[in-house]
DNA sequence: TTTGTTGCAAAACGTTTGCAGCCTC
DNA sequence: GAGGCTGCAAACGTTTTGCAACAAA
């Protein structure tokens, strides 16, 4: 089963995935419907951020669902974290699978809206041994706003 | 002129953020319109975050603008960096001014939803020394997601 | 005079909501 | 069986757009 969705760290295999979302359903007594299922498992197969519309048109290929019922197990997703959510500037929300890892850097094109993600160690270091005086850190996201190589291309002919 | 706008440091001042706003408008041959003054005027006589609706609503005062003005204008205003625009999941965008700094740092409190800022020498030396191969940085905004000492008190009382 | 910009209102568009029927529990 | 969840379509609310009038260059 795990194979399906290609090279994944162990302790986050998709079945491990689907357990957690089945413990945060019957913690909160929601029901386990098929279409949660589907819905997180197409996520889970996917590489990347994606939004709703493209999610809901991924699922509609083989399967009959809502953009609303999309939007709606998104929202739980979201709830028991294993989806994050990014608002960033475009139309569209921005989604990614969130693999229980709480800490985000990314790249974002001021031009195109590409975000790509990074890591590095200096920055999540510095910011791990920030304290505040009055409010106690969980995670961090960082977007580094810029121009991607393509739209710096494109805008300098201009 | 400057005193009406309160304690700022010398270079960015009202005037000098009005010239900067100027060099743009005729650099890229677009009108200066008492309307675009009024609004920034208005931006940087504001303190912290506010939204197009907010800000068009202060300049109906005692303006006759549109809304669509407003927009427009935000528009000019981000791409001359005298504003900068956050999507932080809300309905609204919210924008706030830019001082000619790209650094943003933010503490969130994800029970209560209240935003502060800080500055951090370190943070801002790790993100400001990192390089891209395909990618050319022009500002960054750090969000740092916990909950507030008020709020942290209220849960453990749960 | 030319044409970029304005206000206004209507349109656009991602997201949410209302509702009747369906299907977990 | 009860009521949470679904698909559908209509509604919502922020932002954008079309257009005639206006005013900066």
């Amino acid at each position: 089963m795990t194979a399906k969705y290609g090279i994944m760290k162990e302790e986050h295999s998709y079945e491990s995935i689907r357990e957690i979302f089945t413990e945060y359903l019957v913690l909160h007594q929601h029901r386990k419907t098929p279409e949660r299922y589907a819905i997180l498992e197409r996520i889970y197969s996917f590489e990347g951020h994606f939004n709703a519309e493209i999610l809901y048109n991924l699922l509609k290929e083989n399967y009959r669902v809502s953009l609303a019922t999309v939007y709606n197990t998104l929202e739980l997703l979201l709830a028991c974290k294993l989806v994050v959510k990014h608002q960033l500037g475009g139309k569209f929300a921005q989604y990614e699978k969130a693999f229980g890892s709480n800490t985000h850097n990314h790249s974002v094109c001021t031009n195109c809206g590409k975000i790509k993600e990074f890591s590095d160690k200096q920055i999540r270091t510095a910011i791990q041994s920030k304290t505040f005086a009055r409010f106690t850190m969980s995670h961090y996201s960082l977007y580094i706003y810029g121009l991607c190589s393509k739209c710096a291309e494109l805008l300098k002919k201009k």
